[in-house]
DNA sequence: TATTGTTATACTCTATAACTATA
DNA sequence: TATAGTTATAGAGTATAACAATA
């Protein structure tokens, strides 16, 4: 049994006021939904993009690849660690420099990735099925808009 | 020296297709910014939600709060604490319910929260100054739409 | 029995300094 | 001297189980 001020709803007016607020509680809806999607391949989020930017750009570097993704260099050893201990991805001595590694996906990582990626794709279709693609393609426009002002 | 290989931009068109790649990114940014004009005034996004929260609905129990917020009941115990030995809230017995505390902020609560909602509404004007307003609007009806989907 | 607030704890994510081997 | 990858580590942020006091 609860009381009349318990069921009143707490009002967050003044913090919706703010694009961030729902930019944030959107964001974590999508997060928390991918990720669960995901583990059924037994991906973790940037698992999946490290591995399917490799898939994209075989040959590529760590370092190349920590840029691209906004990963620090020592946070992507262990995910590289587990692509490669999954027979996902491979790093193999680049000869013109000894101090670098060669990033290429295995047959079995690319196709991990494609799976992910189809994965992916249900899984927006799913969370966005409100929004039409003219309106996804405005959102998408408005944060590249957010994302380049930065 | 870089070669060739070294300065072409990695393709992240994969990702690109997806809303949520964009998303992470944009919040992510907003985020930053909030979080860099916030330790301005020594607080936390946390922090600063749960002061105004607590501003905007006063004499909220902790259970309400940690709901409205989404927060787990056991990580709001030490944002509480803080606020209360900064002398932002105080923490007072509900004579009906003597297990519970009602959430009341001090005056130096009402006002730092005040000077919170200023810096946060500057720092949108400056993340976002190149989205209009009727844009924001947009962004925010799609985002809502999103998150009352879920 | 169930709930409020609390404690202890653990797990993920992210960030930094310093090492090694090469350049 | 600088860079690529690595190691160790520390700090957030978040999640769960279990307890005391109270309902």
């Amino acid at each position: 049994m609860v009381d009349a001020a318990t069921e009143d709803a707490v009002d967050d007016a003044i913090l919706r006021q703010f694009v961030g607020y729902h930019m944030r509680r959107a964001a974590n809806i999508l997060q928390a939904d991918l990720a669960r999607t995901l583990k059924e391949i037994d991906l973790r989020m940037i698992t999946m993009s490290v591995l399917v930017v490799i898939v994209d750009n075989p040959g590529l570097r760590q370092s190349q690849l920590a840029d691209a993704l906004a990963i620090e260099r020592p946070n992507l050893v262990s995910i590289l660690d587990e692509l490669e201990e999954r027979d996902l991805v491979s790093r193999t001595r680049v000869p013109t420099d000894r101090r670098a590694y060669a990033l290429t996906p295995t047959q079995a990582g690319e196709k991990l990735a494609a799976k992910a990626l189809e994965l992916t794709a249900e899984h927006e279709d799913r969370i966005l099925s409100q929004i039409n693609l003219e309106e996804r393609a405005q959102l998408v426009a408005l944060m590249q808009r957010i994302v380049d002002g930065a």
